[in-house]
DNA sequence: GCTTCTGCTTTCCCGGCAGGAAACCCTCGG
DNA sequence: CCGAGGGTTTCCTGCCGGGAAAGCAGAAGC
């Protein structure tokens, strides 16, 4: 492994877990997103952009209940990209033996 | 997990790999991590610097063959600092079921 | 002991990126 | 038409990483 290069639209902490959020679900609303991940609106707007202009995310923009209110989906190249990059950390920590007190498993 | 919160000194990608790159061995040589890692002298300098702030790497100063080398060791805080981040990573992969290719986890 | 060389370190300067605040839409309900 | 709620963009600021180059210390050579 020459160089492992991650993807650093992924690697950036608050994207990490914005993707890691969205996994699991088939979308979240941006107000739930912003509180899960504790960040302002602007923050996680910048945040979504970049995301969405990398195309790992996608913005549905509705309305429920006379509000108006945008959910965010993680793409297939979000979740692609998303466990390539968990993938290749965890190449890297099983190479180097990283498995919480480093044992016998050198190699 | 509200908050994982990672360890910003060895999230950043060079020094997570300096500090990957350490763990095998009991030292590594200034000049092979250098170009191990593709960094120039000042850069890596800089990054040395603020492990050894942290106490995660060590510098030896030395002499062999009547040159300077200098060794860097990973401290065994440094090995914890850096299990524990990929511990928290896996833990986040494991939560949301990134194990290459989701499937029909969707819970 | 002084110069030169080498090997790391520090300084200087720059560009980029993330964050907060606030101004700015845009849409919905009155 | 007028708010009000929900995001978005702008503006500005601080920090951080990188390269270039100057600086510095130890070692070899003279």
């Amino acid at each position: 492994m020459p160089h492992p290069v991650f993807d650093e639209v992924i690697h950036e902490p608050h994207r990490l877990r914005i993707c890691a959020y969205l996994v699991p679900v088939a979308g979240r609303e941006f107000s739930d997103v912003r509180d899960a991940m504790d960040l302002s609106d602007s923050a996680l707007s910048k945040h979504l952009k970049a995301l969405s202009a990398c195309g790992y995310t996608t913005l549905e923009r509705g309305v429920r209940d006379g509000r108006q209110l945008t959910t965010v989906h993680l793409t297939a190249a979000g979740r692609e990209a998303l466990c390539g990059h968990v993938a290749e950390l965890q190449r890297m920590a099983r190479i180097v033996g990283t498995d919480r007190r480093v044992g016998p498993r050198t190699r």
